[in-house]
DNA sequence: TTAATAAATGTTATAATATAACAAGCCGTT
DNA sequence: AACGGCTTGTTATATTATAACATTTATTAA
């Protein structure tokens, strides 16, 4: 059968409110926002969050612990990821850098150590704020 | 007056539990170990954490809500900061590699966004778990 | 179609992580 | 002694996240 892989219910509740958003949500923020809307309870919110992780269709920003939508088509999975941080204005935005991508998958130590994801996060002023 | 830079009693004791584990800790934890030693509430081990990480003497795991011990002598005041993460031990190394971390000091984007900090968490299977 | 299986939902309670607010003590400087 | 800055102590509370269990809905496969 094809997988036409369409978001449930909640996931899809979820995912637009954080689409539509115009920088990272909390994840008490979206279930206030989606509590008018018959999800009652966090445990809700967070299945959906981890669900929409899993595909890649958000990232989570761990510094803040909040959520924004993917906006680089090609991160498949969020195994590789990078944002740039406003400390002031607290903007975030997704990196979309093939050089930079490169660079660190295909990055090695002297560990021995074989990687298969990460997450970056530069932090700075942006041109409004600088 | 010469800042001697010593660390408080509090800043001490915590440190101390941070440095001689074999891996990052939560602050619950290092709580936990600090109660038979005086320190009763949370507050007093967030406040020392800030404190030590401030001072770049540890750093935070932040995809585990964890503290490490910096391994790196050099990296002043927590702005650049690159750890590896077996996903099967739980295994935490400091990365010291100067080219990465000079590619990374460097790294302009095209949002005319100025980087003062990183910090970049790699994941995979160590030497060991691999 | 129907039974089996997997995925998603609903609900209540609770765990884990982190900060607010206020009072008091210590220590070097003036 | 008095001031200022930093550190501590304490109680309460805010914020973030998961456990456990019951039920429902969607997918698969006989
Ligand atoms: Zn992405
Ligand atoms: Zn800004
Ligand atoms: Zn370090
Ligand atoms: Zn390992």
């Amino acid at each position: 059968m094809v997988q036409t892989q369409i978001l449930s219910k909640n996931q899809q509740m979820v995912f637009q409110i954080i689409e539509k958003a115009k920088g990272p949500l909390k994840a008490y923020s979206i279930l206030n926002d989606v509590q008018k809307k018959g999800i009652k309870a966090p445990l809700q919110v967070y299945r959906a969050l981890d669900k929409l992780l899993e595909l890649g269709k958000i990232h989570k920003i761990e510094s803040k612990n909040a959520f924004v939508a993917c906006k680089n088509s090609n991160c498949e999975i969020t195994k590789a990821t990078a944002f740039s941080i406003c400390e002031k204005c607290e903007k975030v935005t997704e990196i979309n850098n093939s050089k930079l991508s490169n660079y660190l998958s295909d990055f090695q130590d002297n560990t021995g150590m074989k990687y298969n994801k990460y997450n970056l996060e530069f932090f700075g002023f942006c041109k409004k704020c600088k």
